[in-house]
DNA sequence: AATATATACGACAGAATCTATCGGATATAA
DNA sequence: TTATATCCGATAGATTCTGTCGTATATATT
């Protein structure tokens, strides 16, 4: 419960790989897929998905890899989570309406609150605080 | 990601439940089911564990049920999580060691400062917080 | 004492999500 | 042409979440 995916773990992990290079320089899916012990090719979906998401920037062919196009210092960490993994909320029917207990839910305003509290929390921080 | 359980949450319908009645008077497990279209089975398991954690109290035979035993203000809400669906943390590597990545790992340290913020802002809030 | 209604609880089963793997395609530097 | 990289859909395995079943125990009521 409350756990981050490993998905973000590892986008994460590379994203802070690729800030303690210089600007230029690139990192393939092998070099930190070894460097930190992730399977590669979980990896690889993971920096393609980045790439898709315009955080990072593909480089194709030999000596190729991915390096930083975004400003991570610009991505609070709710837009991060959302655009890795999807919709969040501590409770499914903040953003889907397939509770049965929607109806007669008694702690749904309570539990709104509670993950507002909680957004506002993940908002008030970058990507750069966890790669910094 | 970053979701609560429907065993927390069908916890805290319960307790609300029985916050909205009477002191003495006796919520049974079928009259809560019903109210709020929770699978009997479920919820019955986990009334039984919020009794053993002496949070409300059983009473046996017709006409029985469970009322409230512990002041809900005085139970922070990770003291709650925890006492319903054990260690709390956004990585399990911050209560168990696990991890494959956990000695390459370039994130630990900056995951474990949100994760204590999440903590904290859990910590500030109670059980009655969510129940009133 | 018998009956009906309630909690207690372990074992199991189904569903959903999370995590990882496989196979084959495309791009490009050397 | 070859080697090294990204790209991407399909699938499989593992874990967690959610729900079910069967049986035992407790007690108010008759």
């Amino acid at each position: 419960m409350l756990k981050l995916t490993r998905k973000v773990e590892y986008a994460l992990i590379a994203l802070r790989h690729m800030q303690g290079k210089e600007l230029e320089s690139v990192s393939s899916t092998k070099e930190i897929a070894v460097r930190y012990n992730i399977p590669i090719e979980i990896l690889a979906k993971t920096l393609q998905h980045l790439a898709k998401e315009n955080i990072i920037e593909p480089i194709n062919g030999p000596h190729g890899g991915y390096r930083l196009k975004a400003q991570l210092g610009d991505i609070n960490l709710v837009e991060f989570f959302e655009r890795v993994e999807g919709p969040l909320g501590l409770s499914d029917c903040f953003y889907d309406s397939n509770c049965v207990q929607i109806d007669y839910c008694n702690i749904r305003t309570p539990i709104q609150r509670i993950n507002a509290s909680m957004m506002s929390m993940f908002r008030s921080m970058s990507v750069q605080d966890v790669t910094n």
